[in-house]
DNA sequence: TAGCTTTTTTACGGAATCAACAAAAATAAT
DNA sequence: ATTATTTTTGTTGATTCCGTAAAAAAGCTA
């Protein structure tokens, strides 16, 4: 698709998730529908999502590690999947340099460095080593909440069908 | 503040950001006004965001490296945040580990590693080594547009007091 | 417990926005 | 020039937003 400078600005006045359309079309000499039918068509092909995010140290017993890692195989872009798709995971990055993967974990009292070891990282084939870096303190660093504050509690979104 | 799980309810269904407040209130038996508030209440205190995110690889021309930097310094907490004010840094975590700080940036083609290594990180005294870690794929990456995709252009937000 | 304060939730109503659609305009292709 | 395709605009009713004020709940303090 064609990102011109519009949806830049659009994306750029949609830091605020929640600016209306009407807003932003006014602020670009824009209409209302065009403002919708390019945001719609952004997020539709998965260049842009608006979402709610939290900053990590404000949830009390959650915590962020970030895990360098190396792996024996040559696919590095599908081990990049494979690790992505692990419980707790929120992002991976695919690198250049002494690790092949930098995985953002989220984790918290019931899934600690314990559990994510054990019981996720140890599903894949072919690790040949990790190196974990524990954020004790961040700047600017906002994360989607995965599931619910404590995960795997029953207690949360009932009115899905 | 205490972030019950309400409060993390609201959170999750605001993965998409902008899904109506009466839409939660009813999927949680809650009136508007008091998903309002909350949401509201969350903001203030920073701890929520409401935001509009892209998926860099959908920019062209756009890149995100992360960058393991080690300090001379005692206090590396005040580096992070030294860190997170230079041209470029989408976060900083202050971690435990090989490096002190891990610094996620985002670069193009008029602000590359040259630019940001010579004009923004020499600008920080005590740095005693950085690695650099380029990011050529990634999975659930989503990062905050900084200014406009193509930093430093004129034409964005014209319609600013 | 009674009395008070503070916080949270609810109810309400007018203005604004959302969302869908069809027409118009602009752009691209033949 | 003509046609086809995409993008933008205008219009509409239903919905949501958001400020305000009252009610309810939760926390004190004695």
């Amino acid at each position: 698709m064609n990102i011109d400078a519009v949806n830049i600005a659009i994306i750029n006045l949609l830091k605020n998730g929640r600016t209306p359309y009407k807003q932003i079309a006014d602020k670009l000499s824009l209409s209302e529908g065009t403002v919708r039918s390019r945001v719609k068509k952004l997020i539709d092909e998965g260049i842009l999502s608006i979402s709610g995010l939290v900053n990590p140290q404000a949830l009390p017993d959650q915590q962020i590690v970030m895990v360098g890692v190396q792996v024996k195989d040559m696919d590095l872009v599908k081990k990049g999947e494979e690790f992505s798709k692990l419980r707790g995971v929120i992002s991976v990055c695919v690198v250049t340099g002494r690790f092949d993967l930098i995985v953002t974990v989220m984790l918290d009292n019931d899934f600690g460095l314990l559990e994510f070891f054990t019981e996720e990282v140890a599903t894949i084939d072919n690790v040949r080593s990790v190196e974990t870096f524990v954020v004790y303190k961040s700047f600017n660093l906002k994360v989607p909440l995965d599931n619910n504050g404590h995960p795997r509690s029953t207690l949360s979104c009932q009115g899905n069908p």
